[in-house]
DNA sequence: CTCTATTATTGACCAGAGTCAAGTTTGACC
DNA sequence: GGTCAAACTTGACTCTGGTCAATAATAGAG
């Protein structure tokens, strides 16, 4: 039977994301080359391509799995018994001191989440579907409790979010903030003028 | 005096500009290697790198030209007497069609203008803050007619309105969003919740 | 077990971004 | 003009992501 094969297969893959894992963490994303990761997973270079379509694939596929630690985290937030503001805040906060942990490695993660070339749309896509599931929850509890409107869709309230933490992070990559507490303020003030609105 | 050697180095800095213009335009800026925009403009290879950091470099200096454009549009956009709602959107709009005339020329120009690495950084923010400049006018108008709220900085109301933006232009390179009135229809349902408020 | 078709692996190879030591030009001073 | 240091130019070189034709392993049929 192909058993074999897939099991076979199974471990390779898994190889390749032990070695990636230790390797990104050690030298950094940009500092390690296929040729090294191929290496270090013990295979010919040319087979990293039979599992991944490109470089920054791999990492999608890496953070992909970091992204199940999150959960557990967000899990957390959701407990307390704070308003949706804070909640957001938090979660926020916490995937944004994770994405800049490393700066190069962070960079690559979303500008190929946000503008991914052909070769990774669909990964980038099921990763952005994973994000997004976390806050259903959240956004209808919110709703309940009347801290949100009823007559606007899930994925418009999450797009209206995540935007907004998404142009903090660039002021954080182009240098316009520069401290975490910054980017913290300057997030929490955007989420208030999202929730009160911008029209007098 | 040294103003030969001044003249000279402007003349060779529009010389690299020029052959960017052109085989950008012709083949589109992935396909244009450095070697060729070096021999189109009649240098040797290492001296555009006295005269650019980088290739996106040059990718940023070419926009930043064409952002003038972008300026004598806008303002026909600002004379009209429509909503400040209905104007963001014509401007953001005449933004997305640029942008993504060529998928593989605007993904490259958003990455490097979100996610700048250090040696682009400068130049990156340069453009946003260009770009910023262009609705300073608009915003102020707006609240002089009560559209919009006196209390909350111009900057933030600007990051509120291009994170929305962004996330529309993203939602389009991610597949999410394929007709260019799908992508107006969002933009224009979430500036309306920017301004509504998303609270009840 | 053997043969064969299918599938997986491989590393030499390619193209292109960016570097740098060597070579060339410039301009100020005599 | 002649000299020299500083500024500019250059293309051979390096490094790396990605390709692909040749090779090896495997599953299944006889």
């Amino acid at each position: 039977m192909s058993g074999l094969r897939e099991k076979k297969k199974q471990k390779t893959k898994e190889a390749i994301m032990k070695a990636a894992l230790r390797l990104f963490g050690e030298r950094g994303y940009d500092n390690t080359s296929i040729a090294s990761l191929a290496k270090e997973a013990g295979i010919g270079k040319g087979t990293v391509y039979s599992y991944f379509s490109s470089k920054s694939e791999i990492l999608l596929a890496f953070c992909q799995e970091e992204l199940a630690c999150l959960h557990q985290e967000v899990q957390q937030e959701l407990m307390k018994e704070n308003s949706l503001e804070e909640k957001l805040l938090q979660i926020f906060m916490f995937e944004f001191r994770y994405v800049t942990k490393n700066k190069g490695f962070g960079r690559t993660l979303m500008r190929e989440l946000l503008f991914p070339k052909e070769l990774t749309v669909e990964k980038s896509r099921t990763i952005e579907n994973q994000f997004i599931n976390l806050f259903v929850t959240l956004f209808k509890a919110a709703q309940e409790r009347g801290e949100l409107r009823h007559d606007v869709e899930m994925t418009m309230t999450f797009a209206h979010f995540y935007s907004l933490y998404l142009i903090a992070l660039s002021a954080w990559y182009s240098g316009r903030l520069v401290q975490e507490e910054d980017v913290q303020a300057v997030l929490q003030l955007m989420f208030n003028q999202a929730l009160q609105g911008l029209q007098p």
